[in-house]
DNA sequence: TGCATATGTGCACCTTCATGCACACGTCAA
DNA sequence: TTGACGTGTGCATGAAGGTGCACATATGCA
């Protein structure tokens, strides 16, 4: 295994995860929309500015905290959701750092001179 | 609309595009595995690692290439497909970037102070 | 031109998941 | 304890998209 392997394989490993497919979906990003625009609240303040159900944004907000992209706590019988902007920017930093890595020991940044690869 | 409305829609904006749907797929990092470890390669070669059928693979690309994560170019009768390693750290890097913006004009990123919430 | 190779595409199938409703659970106030 | 409020969950439905097959298209070669 050489060092494309390995960079390869460390960068994959972090994108296959919980975090990009909970920013994949046009829904939650608008509940994230939400939450920062106005700041911490409650799923009932959330869903209040929202078209959908609030158990559809209250399952969308697990899936945010799953991904350690929102916070949760609970609050009386609310439970507030605050955006973790920490440890969202960490995790791109480090997907940052990774697929740096990957560019650094692979694949020509620009083009692929095709004469080079026509006939191997 | 204030600053933190104006840097959430920025953010966004840039995180509802192809470009996160296209890797929030377990079996499209496959496709960028291969490709990233065995460099640039036509789409027989890079299917002929994977278990899935040849036009699934040539979909997949697709997607990857309208995402500018990967290149491809045809070669005569071959197709053949690089990353695109400038464009994704690019990327990634704009993005990151909007989200510092988002981090720093909102929401805290430690804990928020129950106390202050439970009573508004 | 005729054929082999490599890729693109229409189609059907199936899985995943977002969605909304009904209801159960938990918490606070009187 | 009772009722009101906020939230979690089981369930059915529908839409989106991944998958493979069959076939069409494109290119190179003799």
């Amino acid at each position: 295994m050489n060092a494309r392997d390995r960079a390869a394989s460390k960068m994959i490993e972090i994108l296959d995860s919980p975090f990009l497919r909970a920013l994949a979906e046009p829904a939650r990003l608008e509940v994230l929309r939400v939450l920062i625009a106005h700041g911490p609240a409650d799923i009932g303040a959330i869903a209040e500015r929202l078209p959908q159900d609030r158990s559809v944004i209250s399952r969308h907000l697990k899936v945010l905290e799953d991904a350690s992209i929102v916070r949760g706590h609970r609050d009386g019988r609310h439970r507030i959701y605050a955006l973790d902007g920490g440890t969202l920017v960490g995790t791109l930093e480090r997907i940052l750092a990774e697929t740096r890595a990957v560019a650094d020991v692979c694949c020509p940044p620009i083009d692929v001179p095709a004469s080079r690869l026509r006939k191997r």
